[in-house]
DNA sequence: CAAGTGATGGGACTTGGTCTCATCAACCGT
DNA sequence: ACGGTTGATGAGACCAAGTCCCATCACTTG
């Protein structure tokens, strides 16, 4: 791997991150990007398919450990069950280091449409990720549906909150799950 | 308005849908799309803020209908109960002449990840309004969070289910969110 | 030491998207 | 009837995203 300066991917993040926080993401081009990490255009191509993806790398790797975490629960469990499995399994990526960036990444993301909507899309494919694991263990469709989009609305709560409390990321994500579900029985029905 | 051929925006649609029809999203040009509307790419940009936009047209008509149903419900009305006001005012737009084309959107988008990238966007938005309008109410954060998710999947399960049985939308709607409550209030919790 | 491998550089090319200016049909007031 | 205004369009320059192809160069292997 590392025959030449290594790293070259981290190197790229850290720099987009960098730029579209001095100057915003539609004030900076890819070529400035490759360029403050020492590379060219071509080369932040290979890494990174296009210009938004350079601040959502890794999130493939999310979706294994979903996938694991759900078909690794306990037969006895539900299906909310088996998504705080995929939640905790998911755990172990938030606390590395690509991840320390956090903070900054949402900041970035939430000031910019073209990136929402990238991030719209990875959650939409928790979710289906979530609802095949789901139906996978026999789960009906319609409870896999309900389970997997509250399962990402806990996800997204928690990470919010373990972003600014801090914690194990498992405890904080299984407390946001059950707060959710809570809520949700909770509902009245319309009249 | 008509002063040269009337209904520019509407031929720039039915053209999209063709093109993106027979020979896929990704070979098909802007420009393309304008020649067989009659316009130039000019135009194209005039109507539609980007490439895919073509294919959402009308959706922020919806998001005032969101806002509306949701104010305009009973005041004893729970925050499902105001997500339902939601879905039955959009009806009125679902079944227009616009979204007759409604199969054949829904398969270009689901073909396409770019298409699938704004569709979620677009529910995304949908999700938000709800919420802001249930805090609105008074309803609480955790509450609003969970019944607009929930809404806007009994949303896109309505809609599919209403393409593929037809009938009244509002009563579809009214249904799906009905099914999809009686599965969140079943949830058992994880352990 | 020669051949091979893999990451990079470089540059041509297409297309999405922006911007500015010209045009031209309908309308409006005198 | 006439000149000015308005609003949608056309035309074309221009920039950046993204694709493609080929050259290069460091390191590895036989």
């Amino acid at each position: 791997m590392g025959r030449w300066e290594p790293d070259a991917g981290d190197r790229l993040v850290r720099a987009a991150l960098d730029l579209f926080d001095e100057q915003g993401y539609e004030n900076t081009a890819v070529a400035q990007i490759a360029e403050r990490a020492g590379l060219t255009k071509s080369t932040y191509f290979r890494h990174f398919r296009d210009k938004r993806e350079v601040l959502f790398s890794g999130q493939d790797r999310l979706l294994e450990l979903i996938t694991d975490g759900i078909a690794g629960a306990p037969e006895s469990a539900g299906a909310l069950g088996a998504v705080e499995g995929a939640l905790v399994a998911m755990a172990v990526t938030f606390t590395q280091d690509r991840w320390a960036n956090g903070p900054r990444r949402l900041a970035v993301i939430a000031a910019n449409d073209e990136l929402r909507e990238r991030d719209a899309l990875k959650m939409a494919g928790f979710a289906r990720t979530m609802k095949a694991g789901l139906l996978e263990r026999g789960v009906p469709e319609l409870d896999a549906d309900v389970a997997s989009e509250l399962g990402v609305l806990a996800l997204r709560r928690g990470y919010a909150q373990w972003l600014e409390a801090g914690g194990d990321f498992a405890e904080v994500a299984r407390r946001a799950l059950e707060e959710v579900r809570g809520a949700a029985v909770g509902l009245e029905g319309a009249e």
